[in-house]
DNA sequence: CTGTTAGCGCCTTCAG
DNA sequence: CTGAAGGCGCTAACAG
């Protein structure tokens, strides 16, 4: 009657709950609620060697594009009862090794990273003998990790083909950093499209450095600057922030979208089809790569076999009234 | 020689470091940087009872007006080593228990609760019992808990003088969900702003369930259906995304903004000042809350005295081309 | 300055 | 079906 722990552990876990006697069963549940028993899910993962835990590493949650993948992530891991450990690296390289160990020693079960940057693939690599890694949203080029991502390649050729259809025939691109993979895969896609039309693309002697919108003017006055009167007709922006900053800037000179120049942005952002004018852009499903990678998350820790393969989502383009036939 | 355990724990601990000698301390680091030893932070937890975890729980992080707080959080709270848990609520009584069941299993050393509803104050100041609840962004009128807010009576009330001085007298409100402290607290200013200056304000019948994008849609609808020719010259929106909702019903009804009808919004959202009309809004600091909440989570695992009193930050506006005098 | 001891709360054998 | 025992890895207290 003395009710020993090793029973009240069986009667907690629903796994095993089903071992024991059902009016004890009923009993402890009821004393459980009375007096607010709550396991210890600390010293569980301490006898258990598992956590209940995936660890989420961003660049910066206050980029409104990577917010959605963090809501699909943890709406996908809630079900099983798994909880985010949340960190951001400000897309330091020093901050990513800390967030990876502050993840490692509180023994995450597994680890979505969706803030990785190229140099960053041997500190992945190393975290990954201690914890499952999953590569989301930002993919590693020659890495055997699973990667959830988005066909930024595909998008770029979207963008590409778009501008191409409306009969531009001089074109410019206002990159992201080229140590995201996101920004290689989308200038990758928008060159050979362009190239396969014959069309050569205004070459900028920088790109961003962030994928601001700071940058964005940055980027967006450096263009005038080359181009004086030999503007372009239509400019690929590697994303919305940065085409807002470009939008500005241009308008600021007095250049009309998309009378005089037509844009093309990426991500669909939430309010991107109420600008003035409002943006055609790349969509970038967030919610779908976050619970994707979450449900691969899930998998993985599950033990299921051949889990580890990755996922690649589909882009699409949508049309808006920033880009239409060259009028100049 | 054979290097103790207790010897390394105090080595890999900064604040007692000092207690070695200086070679065994150079030696344990080396071999344990060379081995890739990494603390277990879980078995740490057990022993000495506190985790290095703060909770954080939010209606929905895809709105993205949250995730501004939680970076401000997560930027506050990685200064001392710690990590966010994040879970979302979807704004659901039901979640919200099994969400501060899981962060309180997990023994989270602090929770930051910026999704609360009038409805879970009682669990809420339960789950106060055994650990440290800090409420943010949104209040708890009867509640000792300590409250990290954005004044959003005062918001309220800019909003109405900003109209009333432009000289509206025929203002309208579209409210957003009344179990949430800071619609509640627009609409107190906001009215109690308006009734100081003898204006009375467009009573709709109804409010919105949740402050979506769709049910502005909703709400304006039922708006222009109610006033038919009568329309009120200027409508306070409790925040931007209902304006967005609101303003391209308007818009599809051929209502033209600001001529028509001035529109204030609430929020500052990043790219509101670049919509078709630049929305005037009230400016919410999101990352100056997080921080703010982060810093106080510190100060109370630190046991601080006094620290639980929290904090109440001004709201301001930024006045766009949404708002002019009234035309009609 | 370093080693010994004990125990945090749980869960998994193993014996009844 | 239930109880007893041990140990997950760490660190505080104490003793050298």
């Amino acid at each position: 009657m003395g009710k020993d722990a090793s029973t009240v552990s069986r009667a907690l876990d629903p796994t095993k709950a089903h071992l024991v006697n059902q009016a004890t069963l009923a009993l402890i549940l009821e004393t459980a609620g009375r007096m607010g028993y709550r396991g210890d899910r600390v010293a569980g993962a301490l006898r258990r060697g598992t956590t209940g835990t995936v660890g989420v590493v961003v660049a910066d949650l206050a980029n409104p594009f990577i917010a959605p993948v963090v809501h699909g992530i943890t709406s996908a891991i809630s079900s099983e009862n798994l909880v985010a450990m949340v960190v951001e690296t400000n897309d330091d390289h020093v901050q990513m090794e800390s967030c990876l160990d502050h993840l490692l020693s509180r023994r995450v079960d597994a680890m979505i990273v969706a803030g990785a940057r190229f140099g960053d693939q041997a500190a992945l690599e190393a975290a990954s003998r201690h914890a499952a890694v999953i590569l989301a949203v930002r993919g590693l080029p020659d890495c055997q990790l699973p990667q959830v991502l988005h066909d930024d390649h595909g998008g770029g050729r979207l963008a590409a083909r778009h501008l191409l259809h409306l009969g531009h025939t001089r074109l410019a691109e206002l990159r992201g950093p080229d140590d995201v993979g996101n920004f290689v895969a989308r200038h990758q896609g928008f060159s050979s499209a362009c190239a396969e039309a014959g069309v050569s693309v205004v070459d900028l002697p920088e790109i961003g450095e962030r994928p601001t919108r700071e940058e964005g003017e940055r980027l967006a006055g450096l263009l005038l600057d080359r181009s004086n009167s030999d503007l372009p007709t239509a400019v690929f922006v590697h994303n919305d922030l940065m085409a807002l900053g470009a939008l500005s800037v241009f308008k600021a000179h007095g250049i009309k979208c998309p009378e005089d120049l037509s844009i093309v942005g990426y991500n669909d952002s939430p309010t991107i089809d109420q600008v003035d004018p409002p943006l055609t852009s790349v969509a970038y499903p967030g919610i779908a790569i976050g619970k994707a990678a979450g449900a691969l998350a899930i998998a993985i820790i599950a033990g299921v076999e051949g889990a580890a393969s990755g996922n690649l989502l589909p882009s699409s383009l949508v049309e808006r009234a920033s880009t239409s036939t060259p009028r100049r």
